[in-house]
DNA sequence: GAATATGCTGAGGTTACCTCATCATGAGGA
DNA sequence: TCCTCATGATGAGGTAACCTCAGCATATTC
């Protein structure tokens, strides 16, 4: 019989997806506390730190948040003297934003202080476990 | 090698869980729409569905929120006719929260609706992904 | 009967988003 | 060239879903 009928089996799977998505963003965000950073706005440099310098609506995309929104994160990375905002000389409408040198000893620091502790999160699973995980969540992200 | 040295190789699994989590939170939210009920909502009157009235507090415990928030979906719950407050006769200062018909009507509804269209969002992965899943899952979820 | 603990709620705050309107600038056409 | 329309960022204002802290009413314990 396909599509058998225990009308909880979705439910549980996805009640244990929210517990471990749960745990994540709380490891997450304790790890990120020491630097004094969020993590949208970590995720913000991380970006910024893997793509090189771009604009805010390049940035927007990656983020996959509203430009306007962007200009909030960009304006606390700004503050905690994390990136700079610099005119496009391409294009007088649009504003560069580029990492300081506080921001990438920040993003370099996290990292290593995140596999120093094997704090990443997924290091306690074994490689075939891994492997099946990144399979199964790439066919869930899109239909 | 144990250990071995790709840095990125967990930023890449947790930008897709996250990926993932972002796509299932918005069918979640697409799906509630038609019923004027938000995630939030509809978790606390599936858990009143589940097992019944319960006290605010437990409730809180069950959600895994602060009971103030609790008393504000409740709140919510009451105005749209999906739950009711009653004074718990056993301690005259804890309040029972009891799903109405209504309520009760609206969670099969869900339910209903979500296997129907089979919006079960795992219901793409065979069974041996969905057991795997499962199994990395719950042991993810505790360290 | 007094001290302490518990259950809920008012007040006020936070994070991480959103939309809509506006302003400056850019690009294409008449 | 001027005009129109599109685009990049931002001000204003809003939302969901949480939080803490203080206070009140009631329970429990000594």
């Amino acid at each position: 019989m396909l599509h058998d009928a225990d009308p909880d089996r979705d439910e549980t799977l996805s009640e244990a997806f929210w517990a471990v998505a749960r745990r994540l963003r709380e490891l997450n965000r304790e790890a990120l506390a020491p630097w004094d950073v969020t993590p949208s706005q970590f995720r913000a440099i991380g970006v910024l730190s893997r793509h090189g310098t771009m604009r805010q609506g390049e940035l927007a995309e990656h983020l996959r948040i509203a430009p306007r929104s962007t200009t909030e994160v960009v304006d606390d990375l700004q503050e905690r003297g994390l990136a700079e905002r610099a005119p496009d000389p391409k294009d007088r409408r649009a504003t560069l934003v580029e990492l300081t040198e506080k921001g990438t000893e920040l993003v370099d620091a996290v990292r290593t202080a995140r596999h120093a502790g094997s704090e990443g999160f997924f290091a306690g699973l074994d490689d075939q476990d891994r492997a099946d995980l990144t399979r199964i969540l790439m066919r869930l992200r899109r239909p």
